[in-house]
DNA sequence: AATACATATCTGGAAAGCAGGATATCATTT
DNA sequence: AAATGATATCCTGCTTTCCAGATATGTATT
């Protein structure tokens, strides 16, 4: 259990865990790095957006510590460096399921919902 | 098991699911409500934040189907629309344990992590 | 009907995040 | 050492999100 003081520390870290968490780009180099790990030039193709931007996300994600990199000769390999991601996004596929329709069309989230 | 097509769709709801639990505030009155419901009043005291900014963020909470509004007489009483959601925060908390150092310290996504 | 109470919405402004492109870094090859 | 390939970082502008304060809406009370 936490104590009083731990808490909102806690839910700071957590809040930011999701919020790396809450990008689609993201998101899906995480989810291609479940399968393996792979080389930058494998994520750019795979993912297909420009190379600038995959690799701003993958540092995003290295320096939080949910990926790592290991320089292999000319490229670098991208690895996952936490467990349980793929744990956390099954559950949330699954509960988020029933207001999926709502998140979608919910471009913003700040007022303007119409 | 999901189709070629609907993976996308699903990625970019994930990405707005995670994205609505990025946020300390949010998080905060999810928890919260966790223990049972609560009108609004009672939500500022406990979270301590302006009025107008927590029913923001209930706007998004409700917006987006996590949350239910039930106006009770002169109060509007919240309650959790989405089974799960404690699920995911404990293994979130388990999971972001080995990181939650450079998490507290990561304040910002873009450039410039120091 | 007037007032008080509870909550929501609307401003404006600041900051964070993201996209696009140019450029720098580092290792390999010639 | 020069050139090439692979990846990272920098710079600029734009969009989204957040905050703070003021005001509006709706309900109950007198």
């Amino acid at each position: 259990m936490y104590s009083g003081v731990l808490a909102p520390v806690d839910r700071a870290a957590a809040a930011r865990f999701f919020r790396v968490l809450g990008d689609p780009t993201r998101l899906h180099i995480l989810e291609l790095l479940e399968e393996g790990e792979l080389a930058v030039g494998a994520l750019v193709a795979a993912v297909g957006q420009p190379q600038p931007r995959v690799s701003t996300h993958l540092a995003c994600l290295r320096h939080c510590g949910f990926v790592r990199a290991e320089r292999r000769g000319k490229e670098i390999v991208y690895s996952l460096a936490l467990r349980g991601l793929d744990r956390i996004a099954e559950h949330a596929d699954s509960t988020l399921e029933p207001i999926a329709e709502r998140l979608a069309t919910c471009t913003r989230i700040g007022p303007e919902w119409v």
